[in-house]
DNA sequence: TATCCACAGGAAATCAGGGTGT
DNA sequence: ACACCCTGATTTCCTGTGGATA
């Protein structure tokens, strides 16, 4: 370590800080109307959606069964909202036994054994059916009854977010299957299957039975806003979340044009204000000036970067730490999916009690991190050399830096002090990489 | 022009670790 | 204690392949 590496040390007074914070401008009155769960009174631009969705699902107050349907959009488009804004709106419409809503987000509740149990503990309200052991077939016959004892003679809506994570890995048709025809099994409960996605094309990866059960109405399509329509949305919610005149002209419109530059994703356009607000604040500014948004935006890439590196299983982060050092000191040269697995091989010498990993492992990391946006991969043939990925970072290496040396592992072993040394024995492919410990 | 390298990446099997009911 | 369940991570086995080189 050199003075240099110490550059940001100052001292930072913590009390000073808390004690202006407290006396400086305040300029949030409700931070959490730009959460994206906040449900607001009207979901603007959201009119053909909702007219849809409700016709669907009307009959519900007459205790009929309503169709399975889709939502498809990108993220941010309002799919999620505008479900749970027609629930909020059914719900004050039928005043005696209204439906039931169950939400499951794929992303968390991600294999069929614990969606069953997820809406087993929803709807009992307690945590009735362990998180693993008991056979599948069980749980449905326990949930069929649970449906039919208490909520006898009204709907029980299921909704699937992230519904496109399920067919990924297998038995997410057979979950769908089930889900979508427990009617059958059902006696007085009806229930309903409201699957959200933000892939356009998951429904290839679907079952034919399923699509049937699935699809039977006309998917409903939500469009992404354009900058207009964010900044309306943006407007609506800063009046609830701000206090009055706290906010610069200009900046409602300066996040609804970059959101709208990423797919008119609402979600992102609310972030980038509420993060605008919160440096402002910080800053003890009394308003909220373009400057912070432009800061914001840095910041919440930074942020998003940090934060999937570091919820990243070990074994990835330290296939990211390889690409790290090979793209640190062997500038010069390509990095393939070999390099990667010797340097990584390397790694389970250093660290006691964590297994090697096959090239074929190896090569689902690199594929992993590629889709992530942190590196990208381009296969190539070297002809007699044979056929690798090119790797190349596509983050800046400070920052990978600075979040490496976050994880405990990484940073007691001090993978990061090691160099990997190429030497080309051939003309064309770097190759024996060899680890050598810096002084 | 056939060859052949160094992988890519699909499918299925295996393992370990969390559980269950009897 | 025993037989069995679910899941996620990984291994094993495998077939496929672009294009410089022989």
């Amino acid at each position: 370590m050199t003075n240099k590496d110490n550059k940001d040390m100052y001292s930072f007074n913590i009390d000073k800080f808390y004690q202006n914070y407290l006396t400086g401008p305040k300029l949030f009155k409700k931070r959490e109307a730009l959460e994206p769960t906040f449900i607001p009174d009207e979901l603007p631009h959201r009119d053909s959606e909702i007219e849809k969705i409700a016709g669907i699902t009307a009959c519900a107050l007459k205790g009929d069964v309503p169709p399975n349907f889709l939502c498809y959009g990108m993220t941010g488009t309002g799919k999620t909202a505008t479900v749970r804004y027609i629930s909020q709106k059914l719900a004050q419409h039928c005043s005696n036994n209204p439906p039931w809503w169950v939400y499951i987000n794929c992303t968390v509740v991600s294999t069929p054994y614990r969606i069953l149990a997820h809406i087993y503990n929803t709807i009992i309200g307690k945590e009735k059916i362990p998180a693993t052991g008991l056979p599948k077939d069980i749980i449905l016959k326990k949930l069929l009854g649970l449906l039919d004892q208490l909520i006898k003679n009204s709907v029980c809506f299921l909704v699937l977010d992230e519904i496109d994570i399920l067919i990924e890995k297998n038995g997410g048709n057979e979950i769908l299957y089930n889900l979508t025809r427990l009617n059958e099994n059902l006696d007085f409960c009806r229930t309903s299957v409201i699957g959200i996605s933000n892939k356009l094309k998951f429904m290839e990866y679907l079952d034919a039975r399923v699509t049937s059960n699935l699809e039977e109405e006309e998917p409903i399509v939500f469009h992404p806003y354009d900058a207009n329509q964010l900044a309306d949305i943006l407007k609506q919610r800063s009046e609830i979340a701000f206090n009055e005149g706290v906010i610069d002209n200009g900046v409602v419109k300066l996040c609804a044009g970059l959101a709208a530059k990423e797919h008119g994703d609402a979600r992102k356009a609310l972030q980038l204000l509420r993060k605008a607000g919160e440096l402002a604040e910080k800053n003890q500014n009394k308003k909220i000036m373009e400057s912070h948004v432009i800061k914001a935006q840095k910041d919440i890439d930074k942020d998003h970067i940090v934060e999937y590196i570091l919820s990243m299983p070990l074994q990835a982060q330290l296939t990211l730490t390889a690409i790290y050092l090979l793209s640190k000191f062997a500038k010069e040269h390509v990095i393939t999916s070999g390099d990667i697995y010797e340097v990584h091989s390397e790694f389970s010498n250093k660290i006691p009690g964590l297994k090697q990993l096959t090239r074929r492992r190896i090569s689902d990391y690199i594929n992993e991190l590629t889709l992530s946006g942190l590196i990208s991969a381009n296969t190539r043939s070297l002809g007699h050399y044979g056929r690798t990925k090119i790797i190349k970072l596509d983050i800046e290496v400070g920052l990978v830096q600075r979040v490496l040396s976050q994880i405990k592992k990484i940073h007691n072993y001090k993978l990061l002090d090691y160099k990997p040394i190429v030497l080309q024995t051939d003309k064309v492919k770097l190759k024996n990489i060899v680890f050598r410990r810096l002084i």
